[in-house]
DNA sequence: TCTATATTTCTAGTTATATCGAATTATTAT
DNA sequence: ATAATAATTCGATATAACTAGAAATATAGA
């Protein structure tokens, strides 16, 4: 992973909004959920929505699949253990200054 | 935590600056390194470093600890932990719909 | 084909963030 | 006191993000 996908990834979780959304699906689990749905449990407004679920798609933290005119959104577990993985990776890697 | 104190803990990610920032953290590991050190090793302008730092440190993301005229900064390993395991807390905890 | 439903795109106003030079504050040393 | 150093705040500009209603697109069903 680069430094512009990590930035892309935290940045999708940098929102309430967006957490709410994602949260949301966490909860929903592997079937995910369809865009009204998710609009029902939280609230926001279709095109405030629409714009969200196309942030966090496009930082893949989410995946979405068409079926007929509904789109089912799942969250992308393993995507967001990469960004947390990613960050740590060269953890410590400088060596210490001589004290 | 709450939805508020993630998002601004993810949201300090998500800018490249800061990664880069948080990630010679990062690799400097438990000693820290000095705002001047930073500044060193990114070439970010201090104006600007300044602002990204205190960024981070509202977020938790890193601690502060002021030594005579300069300034500690050491990443908070634990806060990005918590900040990963509070998205997942409710994994899966809604029924499934019936086939 | 006509209508209803699901979702996105358009548009616009508002707010927040990014950047960085210059000025400022705080601390240390001479 | 004065000068040097470390870091922040100020001020200004540019860019990006958030929000949401209205219009458009796409699909399914009658």
């Amino acid at each position: 992973m680069d430094n512009v996908t990590a930035a892309q990834g935290f940045s999708a979780l940098g929102s309430e909004s967006r957490i709410e959304v994602f949260q949301t699906l966490v909860k929903a689990g592997k079937n995910g959920l369809l865009v009204g749905d998710i609009q029902q449990r939280t609230g926001i407004p279709a095109s405030t929505l629409a714009h969200h679920l196309k942030f966090l798609s496009t930082a893949q933290l989410i995946l979405q699949e068409k079926k007929g005119r509904t789109i089912v959104n799942r969250a992308n577990f393993d995507h967001l253990e990469n960004l947390a993985a990613f960050i740590l990776e060269e953890c410590c890697s400088e060596p210490e200054p001589q004290s």
